[in-house]
Formats: structure tokens, sequence, C-alpha cells
RNA sequence: GCGACGAUCGUCCAGUUUGGUCUAGGACAUCAGAUUGCCAAUCUGGUAACCCGGGUUCAAAUCCCGGUCGUCGCACCA
């Protein structure tokens, strides 16, 4: 059974992630810690997704601040579209979408910009009740998912970012012209998002406050086609969904056929695409898939959802969105600072467009620990197949049996190799349940001391997958340990 | 946010119906020691919990009220 609650029990257990301020009995929900064991796959998470994206495309990363001032998402269009309007009931308290409801009652169809005034006028007009108690509504209110945020002692008013993008829009300007940019430019950011969800539930699926990477290509709408990196990826294979039909295809296949409009896109998806394929979820259950006109956010010209089937369903990790000029035109016009700059490349004066790459990490995390996770009945364990390079631990030092001779070398190995490697010593109970407890972590190597070590200087390496050992000169452990740290 | 159901050591469970025998018991895990020449072995000892706040009562894990969180359904979801 790999569901849902396993992992969440065996994260409890292992400390992957559990509630935050759990201690307290009116901790509220949607926020999660991760433990020692967690923080270390999410660390080592960051650090392929950098090595396959980051660093080989060239981009360049900011770390942006998380409180964000007001005027940032009048601009983004959050102040107005990130909120409903909503009726509380002042009996029982029911809340209701205010629109929906006056458009079932009424017939009337409320326009999104439609003030509170306006729509109470409404209520008041035709009696409008409270469906469950039959009190009067009287008035409309706002519900923002933004969390707002009351700086210095006269609270000015400014919000926790919903999405890490917007630091980055915001800095194009000054990004661009320190780093002496060129389009395509490519900026990255990981980084704490916030929102005040109504019902969050499901752990890290569903948080009010998230990991996102992300990642905002700035380019140049006449020169979507001309990217000669696109060669590099032509042949990777993609799997994508428009509208019910599901196609597995090559990248130029995609672009030949339209599915994806441009070279530029096709590239971006075939990282991301080669990205997830290294951290070891079965791309057999991924799909790209495009969104159909309703299905988008309002900025977005086209997007594809990259979803991956967990036991709960198809997942939503990273929203691939082609947002056109939106953000750095609304930004400039409610700003008032020019966001044109001249493309080096073609010598024109443009505002760039912007592609997304909007990945949740904790979502990814989730995938990976549910894909790993496996029970092997046979050998009567659980087994996290974790890749090496993103498990907690890379290796465990043990003495075979509590004996001084063997624990000396066993500390003297762990000794001169734990500052280089993410390796722990273990010395307590029979070797099998010391084997046991890895391997429910995702420990991919046991290194261990036994009688032979103090004749030969070798030492048996176990592997976690096979359970298959064989003996290894203890000068070359930190080499074996360098190449198989390494994705 | 609504509705239903639930919440006891790290985990799983017993105890709640019918208040007292519960300074809350067990198993697994964990820690210390013994033992152990490679896969959750054995022995001894230890740590460790009644979700929170009120109320009823001589007495509350147990009954009542409120809150919080969780699961599911509805709604919501850039």
């Amino acid at each position: 059974m790999v569901s849902y609650d396993r992992i969440a029990k065996l994260s409890l257990e292992r400390g992957f992630y559990f509630p935050s301020s759990e201690i307290y009995s009116n901790a509220p929900a949607g926020f999660w810690e991760y433990g020692p064991n967690g923080n270390n796959i999410k660390n080592k998470f960051i650090e392929l997704w950098r090595r396959e994206l980051v660093r080989r495309d060239d981009m360049v990363e900011i770390d942006g601040a998380q409180i964000m001032a007001k005027n940032v998402f009048v601009a983004s269009g959050h102040i107005d579209n990130f909120s409903d309007p909503v009726i509380v009931c002042g009996k029982c308290k029911s809340i209701l979408r205010a629109d929906k409801y006056i458009l079932e009652k009424t017939g009337i169809n409320v326009p999104e910009r439609m003030s509170n005034n306006e729509m109470d006028k409404i209520l008041n007009q035709y009696n409008l009740k409270c469906p469950k108690c039959g009190l009067l509504f009287q008035k409309s209110e706002q519900f923002n998912m933004m969390f707002k945020v009351g700086i210095g002692p006269n609270n000015d008013e400014a919000y926790l970012r919903p999405e890490t993008c917007q630091s980055i829009f915001v800095d194009f300007n000054r990004i661009f012209k320190i780093m002496r940019g060129k389009l395509p430019f490519p900026i990255a950011q990981v980084g704490k998002s916030f929102r005040n969800e109504v019902a969050p539930r499901q752990s890290l699926l569903r948080l009010r406050e998230f990991y996102q990477a992300e990642i905002e290509i700035f380019c140049n709408p006449n020169q979507l086609d001309t990217i000669s990196k696109f060669d590099e990826i032509q042949d990777t294979t993609l799997t994508i969904m428009e509208g019910t039909k599901v196609k597995k295809l090559t990248a130029k296949e995609a672009l030949d056929t339209k599915i994806i409009p441009n070279k530029l896109i096709a590239y971006y998806l075939s990282i991301l695409n080669e990205f997830y394929e290294k951290t070891g979820i079965d791309m057999n259950q991924t799909r790209f898939r495009k969104l159909s006109d309703q299905e988008k956010a309002f900025y977005a010209t086209i997007a594809f959802d990259f979803e991956f089937n967990t036991s709960v369903g198809w997942l939503e990790l990273v929203a691939c969105n082609y947002r056109s000029n939106f953000d750095l035109s609304q930004h400039s016009k409610i700003s008032k600072e020019k966001m044109e700059i001249m493309d080096p490349v073609t010598n024109e004066k443009v505002l760039p467009h912007v592609f997304e790459l909007s990945l949740g990490i904790d979502r990814s995390i989730y995938s990976i620990l549910e894909q790993s996770f496996k029970e092997d009945y046979e050998n009567n364990r659980v087994v996290l197949k974790l890749k090496p390079y993103l498990a907690p631990v890379l290796a465990a030092i043990l003495p075979l049996v509590k004996k001084p001779e063997l624990e000396e070398i066993a500390k003297n190995i762990y000794y001169n190799l734990k500052k280089d490697f993410d390796i722990y010593y273990d010395g307590s109970g029979s070797i099998g349940r010391r084997y046991r407890r890895l391997e429910e972590i995702g420990v991919p190597f046991a290194i261990t001391v036994d009688y032979d070590t103090p004749n030969d200087r070798t030492v048996t390496i176990r592997d976690r997958d096979t359970m298959e050992q064989r003996r290894i000169e203890i000068k070359d452990l930190k080499s074996f340990f360098e190449k198989n740290r390494t994705p």
C-alpha cells in the first residue's frame, strides 16, 4: 500500500515533515515544518534544480523579500483578482460567495469589479437571506487570499507575497543591467510564498506557507523561434495532454504539430522534463497538461501544468505560463518606471515578454517520497529508494558489533569524512536493525567495519536497494562517495 | 467555511458504553547495559501519553459545553 497516509506516517516517525506549532492546540492549519531528514531532502532537491536548470541554462538567481509593498500587488492584479466577494451571515457564520449567490437568487450577473456597496444594494433590494438560518444579509466583504501585514508603528499596509515571481518582475531592470543581460534572460528564485487558503489540507499538498522555485524567462516576443539551444533537446520525449488526448512525442514533433507554439517554450519544457527525470519520479506517470482558455490564469496566454499521478490523484507540480508582457507593463504603469530595454541581440527596443516555470517544491518533495517508497515484503522491510543525490544521508558508518577495536576504526572513518559528506555514525543495536533503520530514510549506502578491517583496511559497502555487499579499501571511500553523490 | 466522524506514550492499540480498581496497561520503536563474526535475534533496566479551555461531581481519560486540529463530503483553489 503506497498511499498518502503511509507517507504521512513515515514522515512523522522519521522527521521528514510534521505540523508546525504542534505542541499548541490552537495551532492553525496549513503550516508545516521540515524535520532534519526532510530538510536535507529539500536542500538536495533545490541543489538538483540549480544544477539541471539554473546552471545548465546560465540563469541568474536572486533572493527577494517576502513582504512587499502594496502597490506591487495593485500592479500584479492580486489586490483585485486574488480576492473573492463574500457575504457572512451574522448569526450562523456561513460564508457564501457574494457574486455567485446573487446570480443564483436574482439572475443578476455581478461583474468582477463591482464594488461592495453596489452588491450590498442588491442584497437589500432583493431581501436576500442566509439559506441556513434565514437571517437577512447586510454587507458583503472581500476575502483576499493574501496575508496583509502592518509595517512599523503606523501599521502601513503591505503584503506577504503570494508568489515569489513578483520580486523578479519588480527587480528586472536592475538585474538585467548589472548582469549585462541578453534576451532571453532567465531569472530564478527559491523562496517562500504565502496564501491564506480557505481550507488547507493534505499536509504538503496545500499549504498556507510554501516553497516555490520559480524561473522567469524574459524574452523578445519576436525571437521565440531563434533559440539555438533547442537543438540540445529536440529529441527529448514529452507527454502532453490536450483536452482528453494524451500524446507522447519529441520536442521537435510537438513543435511541428503546433501543440507547443514555439522553440523557446519547447526548450524550457524539455529541460524541466529532464530535471524531473533525474529526481527519480516515474515519467510515465507525468504529463504536461495544456490548459484550456477557461482554466488559464487571467495573465496567461499559453499555459501548461506539469502534473504527477500520485495516490491522491493528479497533482500540479509546475505551472508553465506564457505571461506575455503583462507583468512588466503593469509594473511600469503603476510605478511609472520604464521597463523597456534594448535587446542587445537584435538591437530593438522591447518590453520583454515572460515565460515562467513556477515550481512547487513541497509538492515535488511529496511526489518524490511517494515514488521512492517501497514495501519489500520478501525481506520484511520498508525502503525509500531515493536517488543518492537526494537522500538525506549519503552513507552510514557502522561497526559490525560493539567492540572497541571495530568502533575505533569506524569512528575514524567517520571523523575523516564527515565534513565532506552527509554521513553518520551508528553503533547501537544489531547490524540488521541498523540496516533497516537506514533504509527507511533512504540512506543508499552502509559502510560496515568488520573483523577483516583491522587486517586488510577494507570495509563492506552495502547497497540499499539490492542489499548486496562488496569490499572496498578505506582509502577509496572518499572517491566512491564523490562519484555516487553526483547526479 | 459548512456537515459527518474522530483525537490516549514516537507509532499502533487497550481503557470511555456503566465516572472510583488508571500515581493510565500492552506491543513495536527508542535509550543504557549484557550478548552478538552481517540483515528488525535474545536478556535486564529506563524514558515516554489522556488535544486545549471551561463545567458537572466527593471523584473525570471517561459525562456536558466551547475551541483547535485531523479524515471524508460540499464549497473554495493563479
